[in-house]
DNA sequence: CCACGCTTAATGTGATCACAAAAATTCACC
DNA sequence: GGTGAATTTTTGTGATCACATTAAGCGTGG
């Protein structure tokens, strides 16, 4: 290994390695798929199930030498990143996770309460059988990442949960705003989940799917902005209870209590 | 009518050179100005204020000289308008200005509807007198650009009104949301100014002033909506005299009424 | 006059080099 | 041993070159 430190969260080096997709038969298939894209989205997933710790540094050498990708695309897909608000980037020029505020928080919850119930509203009635049998799969995908304690499982299911039905509203404007949001909230909300982990609320995605079902506006309504709230009052009391308790799903265990802390980033 | 630009000075983008003005002199006080972020800045207020049209072909180089930058910064500065949604990458990775649909139009409506209001509450308690005669002013703006006709001065002051109360409200989170909307509004509601122009408008800013003096929460919100909707409404009406009757909804998708007409776009 | 094939120009993507600023490291010195 | 200056490394920014793809000219042949 390069003297280099790996800038993956738990210095496990390949995890976030752009994988060539299994199956990637490739020739035949997509061959438009740019570097840069590719490099965008494996960073921007990275970020939605909180890959990466907030304050983390993110080098634009590094980076590109860990996904594999030259440094053009690297450049590129920071540049996007960057411009959703998704990395931000200091006076220094050097770019990093946004490390989280309350106030940011408070500003990010916001924005998912005024958007997302409005999203879903959208989708009420263009969701069809298949549509809805993906949603409840991808909370069984929840409800098992909650047995197995598998953080990134949870993140990554919750979000295809929450966009599936957003999608489904068909207003690209309205879901490019919350997947700029969610790619704000990730990183925090994964370093949180280990203190709050298996602690599962009542369940407001079922009380979702049945007002999906029953075609129930104000109830699907509500059940988003509780399941929001709910995450909001749990995270929220996380900031606060400055805790020591390191989670558990951490593999190396050495993990600060510092929710926005640093790992290894600058200050 | 579609394709033809009649009164609008949007003939070709040569007008927008990078210049120093932007409010900003030169490296004087500002030595930590980034070439690409000069490029964004410009190219973004240009989006703003409308002065590219809507399916204007970007073309790398060709911009780069016309901002008189280099080709780097140029890419960078697509790169991340390209991530706000303010400009769209074909599948033939050509980068243009979106054309306005009926869908996107509504789905930015719906957005402006959503965040906007909430910015303005938001913002309420925290304007100063200061703060006030800034929005003032800006209102005058408007006023003098109806005066005179002047559309591109009605767009810069029209945006910096608003904004200067959204700002207030100190969500970067959300005012970077609706940036993004405005972006996408400004090319087409350019151009439309030229047909609806000084038409009437019982002023909503004017009460929304009122509203702040007062303090008046719902007062603010119902301007700030009364205003966006009277926006929708005109506008709205230009798009149905001027393009082809839009069909109910074209659920298969691709191609959607296209409202705004085309100078030299691609295919 | 129009259609079709060829040539040419232009475009986006990516790599590589160059450079200044800022970290990180080294190392002398108290 | 700890501290500060000098050096080395790393960083982001920007320019330039190379290449494949595609739009645009442009001719010839029908």
């Amino acid at each position: 290994m390069i003297g280099r430190t790996s800038t993956l969260a738990d210095g496990n080096a390949a995890s976030l390695a752009l994988t060539a997709r299994a199956g990637e038969g490739e020739e035949g298939g997509e061959p438009e798929a740019t570097m840069q894209d590719r490099a965008y989205r494996t960073l921007r997933h990275a970020l939605i199930v909180g890959k990466l710790p907030p304050g983390k540094g993110i080098s634009l050498r590094a980076m590109a030498e860990d996904l594999g990708v030259g440094v053009m695309p690297m450049r590129a897909a920071i540049s996007r990143l960057s411009a959703e608000n998704a990395l931000t980037v200091h006076d220094n020029r050097r770019v990093s996770i946004p490390e989280m505020t309350t106030e940011r928080f408070d500003q990010l919850m916001q924005a998912r309460l005024l958007l997302e119930p409005a999203c879903a509203i959208r989708a009420l009635n263009e969701i069809d059988a298949a549509t809805l049998a993906r949603i409840r799969a991808h909370d069984d995908q929840i409800n098992l990442s909650y047995q197995n304690g598998d953080a990134e499982l949870y993140m990554a299911a919750n979000y295809a949960f929450h966009f599936e039905i957003y999608r489904a509203g068909r207003s690209e404007v309205l879901t490019h705003l919350l997947e700029s949001v969610w790619m704000q909230f990730g990183p925090f909300m994964r370093r949180v989940y280990g203190l709050v982990g298996t602690a599962r609320l009542t369940d407001k995605h079922e009380i979702a799917i049945g007002a999906i079902e029953r075609r129930d506006v104000t109830r699907l309504k509500l059940a988003l902005e509780a399941d929001i709230l709910d995450g909001m009052e749990l995270l929220g009391k996380s900031i606060f209870a400055d805790a020591t308790a390191p989670s558990t799903t951490a593999r190396s265990g050495r993990k600060s209590a510092r929710l926005s802390g640093t790992s290894d980033g600058e200050a």
